[in-house]
Parts: C-alpha cells; sequence; structure tokens
DNA sequence: GTCTTTTAAATTGCGCACAATTGAATTGCG
DNA sequence: CGCAATTCAATTGTGCGCAATTTAAAAGAC
C-alpha cells in the first residue's frame, strides 16, 4: 500500500477527531444499539435465506407468506397482513407476483366483497415439500443449539409484544364516499 | 358480528383445514422462526424509531449513518459500508440526500480519486446533541432492563457474527477497461 | 513504460416497507 | 329505509437493500 503524493491522512478506522462527546453521548455507539443488533442481523439473516430459497422461487418476505399458507389458507389480504404485521400496501403486490408463479389464487369473498381470499394451488401446496429442509439448513448456519435458538426467538418475541405496544397508530380524519360495483381481485 | 347471507365459512384464524403436517414439517411453523422474530422485531423496532427521528428530519437508516459519523467521520464510503454491512448501491443515494440536507458533504479523495469522503458539516455534527434523547426514548419503551438490553445486543451479535461467516460472497467474472477523467463525487 | 487485474463508487432494475390516498363495500344509527 | 362512519384492498410515491453492470482509478505483472 502506496501513497504516490501524500495527500490525505489515512482516516481509516478509528480515528479520535469529533470525539469531544458529551457524557451522555457515549450511548449513541453504533455496537451499543440494540436496534443496530436487530438491524443488521436480520439483514444478514435475510442473506442467509436467499440462497436456500432461490431453488423455491422464492423472496424471503414471500417465504413467511408461503410459512403462514402453509399453516393454513384462505386468509384474507388483512388477516396475512396481521399476522406478519404487513400493510396491503406491501402484500397485495407481493401476493400478485405469488399468483403470477402460480403458487396461489386471489378470489373475493362472495359474502363480502371486500375482502380478498388466498388461496394455494397445488403447485403451492407441493412447494411445502422442499421447504422444510430450509429451517434445518438455517438451524446448522447459526452455529447454535436449538435451546438457545428457542430462548432467542422467545426474547425477540416477546421485545417485540413491548415495541408494538408503543407504536403509535395512526388514523386520518377520513372523508366518506359511496358508488357502483366491483369483480375481479384487480382490473 | 352479522353474516347477511351466509356466504362462506369464516376461515378467520386458526382452521385445521391442510393441516396434515408431516412429522418434520411443524418446523415450518412461524412462530417457531428465529428469522421471523428477528424480521418482525427490526422492523417493529424502526417503525418505534420513525416518529422520534421525524423531527431530527432523517430516516432509520440514515440515523444509523449519522451514528456513525458522530464517532468519527471523514470515512470513505466502503468503509461505511463496512461498518454498516451496507453496499454502495444503498449508501450512495442514502448519503446524497444527507448531502441535499446540508448534514454532510462528500469529496473525492485527493490522494487516491476512487474514493469519496464523507465529512459531517457543522449543522451534521450539530444534531448530535438532539440525537441523544433518541436512545433512552427507546430504551423505556423498549420496557427493559439496561441489563437485559446488553445481554440481547450482545446475544445478537454473536449470532450476527456467525450467520455472516455463512454468507455467500460472490465475484463476478470482471473484464478491464481505461479511459478518461473524474471530478466532482457525481455528475 | 504498457498491459492486465483489482478496487471503488455510481448506476440500473427489482422487490420490499410504509405513509397517504382512493374506490368500493359494509356496518351502525336514526 | 337512508345516510354517515367504518372497513378493506388497491394505488401512488418515497426510501431503502441488493444483484448486476458500468465507469474510473489504482495496483501489479512483465
Amino acid at each position: 500500500m502506496k501513497r504516490s503524493s501524500r495527500a490525505v491522512p489515512p482516516a481509516t478506522t478509528s480515528r479520535p477527531s469529533a470525539e469531544r462527546a458529551g457524557p451522555a453521548a457515549a450511548w449513541l455507539a453504533l455496537d451499543r444499539q440494540l436496534c443496530f443488533a436487530l438491524y443488521a442481523t436480520s439483514l444478514s439473516m435475510t442473506r442467509l435465506y436467499k440462497p436456500l430459497l432461490a431453488p423455491l422461487g422464492l423472496t424471503y418476505p414471500q417465504y413467511l407468506v408461503m410459512l403462514v399458507l402453509w399453516a393454513g389458507d384462505g386468509l384474507a389480504v388483512n388477516e396475512l397482513g396481521e399476522r406478519l404485521a404487513l400493510d396491503s400496501g406491501t402484500l397485495t403486490p407481493l401476493l400478485k407476483r405469488l399468483e403470477q408463479a402460480g403458487l396461489l389464487t386471489r378470489l373475493r369473498d362472495a359474502g363480502d366483497e371486500r375482502r380478498v381470499r388466498v388461496m394455494l394451488t397445488a403447485e403451492g401446496r407441493a412447494l411445502k415439500q422442499q421447504a422444510v429442509a430450509v429451517p434445518q439448513a438455517v438451524a446448522a448456519a447459526s452455529g447454535c443449539t436449538l435451546g438457545e435458538l428457542t430462548d432467542l426467538t422467545g426474547r425477540l418475541q416477546a421485545l417485540r409484544e413491548r415495541l408494538s405496544r408503543q407504536e403509535v397508530p395512526h388514523d386520518p380524519p377520513a372523508p366518506a364516499r359511496r358508488a357502483p360495483k366491483r369483480a375481479a381481485p384487480a382490473p
């Protein structure tokens, strides 16, 4: 590693400049942030899943949707969203792609035309057989014992429970309307 | 809750259909997945941060970048990416938005014209004072003791370490080229 | 020195997440 | 019944993440 001219100081890793941190500012260190540990670990997990899911033709969020449906399909979009903590803005296009791939069908509920129910196709149901190998591969890659995995999963679920209570709901003023008919899941 | 006609079975929550799960298929249950616990908790954390960061004009990933820079700026884009486990495809547009907002400047390294160094502006540095309140608010919302937070953070860091070892690197064949000049960070 | 390989940032394209809005069907209330 | 309020899915627009490619500069081989 040669520097031709002398240009600029290295500045590579830990530089003491800008480091007159206030007494309370030490809590801003990246590696103390639970939020970053969660964020980075979750992204890392997604990267690990990607090559495992590629043979199934699924992305990671699509895989989560399929997990829910394999446990019992016929759910409406909002029920799926409740289970996964995702809204229709995320799920609608995702479900359309899964429908395009032939794994499921979307159908208006005859008794409540607002709802769209999601049913697996035979192909979508069959994919479950290929998916059973995935959790094992991930568990192995994690380098944890089953007990550790279960414990960590439980802690995270408890944390999520507490966090979700703090989330701001959000309801806009909401006007009102009325009008014609509706037919297929999407025109 | 009345059903006008009788239309379609409720199908709301746990339906026993499609439930002849194979013996190994029980591992596909959503609530047993560490990956989902991570994913959902991380998203929940992001939602919790959003209203706290809105007054600072930052998104959550932008906040993470600022955390790194507050600890010491002048880093190149790839160094930032190493710290946050993000690549230039994510960071370049994000940094441009932060530059647009007046929080930092991007400047080609005089000694190595390939690199772009990121420096905080006075405004960017000043924002740190408003940010110190954020971790406290999150810690309170988590409903955990400091010890629990530290413990969970450590476990996640260790897990991330192991997961990242398993990730597939990926290097394409890579041809070669040569040509004219370069000047500003981005035309 | 030239030529090749490697490294760095930017760009392109796709798929999420999510706020905000819209269109449509249902519920609630008189 | 008639109408306002509510619920649901879809749509729109913004900002990530990331694979793949492109452009440019530096490092290495000879």
